[in-house]
DNA sequence: TTGTATGCGTTATCAT
DNA sequence: ATGATAACGCATACAA
């Protein structure tokens, strides 16, 4: 909210010599006129416009219009360069169209409530939801309160909302098909909690097609802290049938194997593969770095213009856009 | 903003048979009335608005109260722990006053002024810039945009714009003696470019301290990337006289020593010291854990209420504020 | 104790 | 080709 003292169109038009709505006409652009707007009249306007620093005033507008011209991209940090890149293509896009981006940043699920305040409160026309967020999150009061709604998700169907499908499942079968071809045999899972979620499904999804049943001595939970993986990962090398590959529901557990690794003179990639989740921007620095699952397409164009479409006609049917996660190879597998 | 046919206030007036007025008084809060309002009619409003799904319009109460009830925080991907706690602090805060959050990631600094519209067209009431930001940037349109500004950093000294200093050059001093004091001899210094800040400043303040000069040899240009710093460090590492100790601009070439070191055959901290800036989130999974210069007091009340303060009150004089970086011991150093 | 009236700054319709 | 004017939804001074 600007401060006190703003010029105001009205000023403008005193110092121009004309009316607001004249002002209104040239200076917000968008003329709904029949005929173009005179060339010197227009050169005064904005000239005085230029001259008093007239800057316009975002709730009056967005009052009068029904709309707040912002967006907003809802993530969980740390996130990798893929939501670098989706911010930007947003920022310009948005600014094609008129808006301007803010960033919901989710540090903490149980207080998701309090972050979406922003959106909840009707403060914006439209929101994304990154990847991991909606499964989780009460996406219903968000969606009354904004005319758009995208959410990366794999399950969410939710009327009205638009989404886009990352198919994890498919991608991690994928990439534990790729070990066992790779010769791999004893292949383990860690993961975050009880494994019964898409990233697991996938992982079994390959064993089964591979004639193999999943191992439970080879399926530990661990992957959600650092610290936690470390210990199981250790663990897991220093059993009898020590495993020959690790594939990780996240980065995090990845890193943590890559740890443990050292400390129990596993080499990697030769002794043991590991493949992460996520594709997060530390991926490329660990060593060796990380060969993960994640997000590998980095234009979203479609998906935001989706977006812009359904705050212009927030009746139109809800989409289902496809953006595969894949592979990305690295060094560790 | 809202979706088209949300209930308005008087729509929750009519349902319980009163007047806008009264229905504001009650569900804005702050009753500007001489009397409380009395119970029965309360509850009447309390329900109708219930009952209807009223939400209010915040385009509306913004143009009436020249307040957006927004603030911003605006930070340089990736952070560290600190941003996480500052995040929570201010939607804690913010909350209280009525307020909400949202987050201006700047991911490119040229690309700084797209990012930051949301806070040069007046959205928000106050921006928060986190330390690294307000320095290599323009706040002069943000500081017209809004009715309080904070920044952290050490120099910037902005009519109404409140500051907090962080003594980024003592630290760093502080750090350098310590690793002096602790026997080390050839201490080198990793920076991002030409050698001219606060942190290579405090480097030498600690040298000169103790009866030393910087040797040109042992102040390397190569802390921004990851890969140049991992060459620059081996290199430094290499030569017939090489360095116990390590200085780095950024916790990132501190890694990237920590990563050089081993290939080296060094030993960290037996043979190496290595100090990193920043104290990032990565310094505590890094092998070894690393020893950071930076933030470590997480309690950002002041500040924060500082921020309210000014809002409410614009021309009350600029405060400066002191959180001074420290030395993070851990395992690096 | 409650209601009436006015204006916040802008946009859009309609008249001139 | 330009200007009056009526909303947009809410908050508040003031009247009743």
């Amino acid at each position: 909210m600007r401060r006190e003292g703003r010029t105001t169109l009205r000023e403008v038009a005193e110092a121009a010599g004309v009316s607001v709505a004249t002002c209104s006409y040239v200076l917000s652009g968008r003329a709904g006129r029949t005929t173009p707007l005179p060339e010197p009249t227009r050169r005064r306007v904005e000239e005085a416009a230029q001259k008093l620093g007239y800057k316009g005033n975002t709730a009056a507008r967005s009052l009068r219009r029904q709309r707040s011209e912002l967006i907003a991209l809802v993530y969980a940090p740390p996130v990798g360069p893929w939501l670098d890149r989706l911010t930007m293509q947003c920022e310009d896009i948005a600014a094609a169209h008129g808006y301007s981006v803010i960033g919901v940043p989710v540090r903490r699920l149980d207080r998701a409530a309090q972050s979406l305040r922003v959106i909840t409160r009707g403060h914006v026309d439209g929101a994304i939801f990154a990847p991991g967020l909606s499964d989780d999150m009460e996406l219903t009061a968000a969606r009354r309160s904004t005319r758009a709604l995208m959410a990366f998700s794999d399950h969410l169907d939710l009327e009205g909302v638009d989404v886009v499908r990352n198919n994890v499942r498919q991608a991690v079968a994928d990439a534990t098909a790729y070990l066992l071809g790779s010769g791999r045999e004893r292949i383990a899972f860690l993961s975050h909690a009880t494994p019964h979620d898409d990233r697991y499904a996938g992982y079994a999804d390959a064993l089964r097609a591979h004639g193999l049943d999943a191992d439970p001595e080879l399926v530990r939970i661990g992957a959600a802290s650092r610290e936690e993986a470390v210990v199981v990962v250790r663990d897991l090398l220093s059993s009898p049938n020590p495993p020959d590959a690790i594939v990780s529901e996240s980065d995090r557990g990845a890193f943590a194997a890559l740890q443990a690794a050292v400390d129990r003179g596993f080499k990697v990639p030769d002794d043991l593969a590991v493949i992460g989740t996520g594709n997060t921007l530390e991926a490329t620095y660990s060593s060796p770095p990380l060969t993960s699952v994640g997000m590998y397409q980095l234009d979203f164009t479609e998906m935001v213009e989706a977006l812009f479409a359904r705050i212009d006609d927030p009746t139109r049917p809800a989409r289902e856009l496809s953006m595969p996660w894949v592979l990305n190879h690295r060094d560790s597998a």
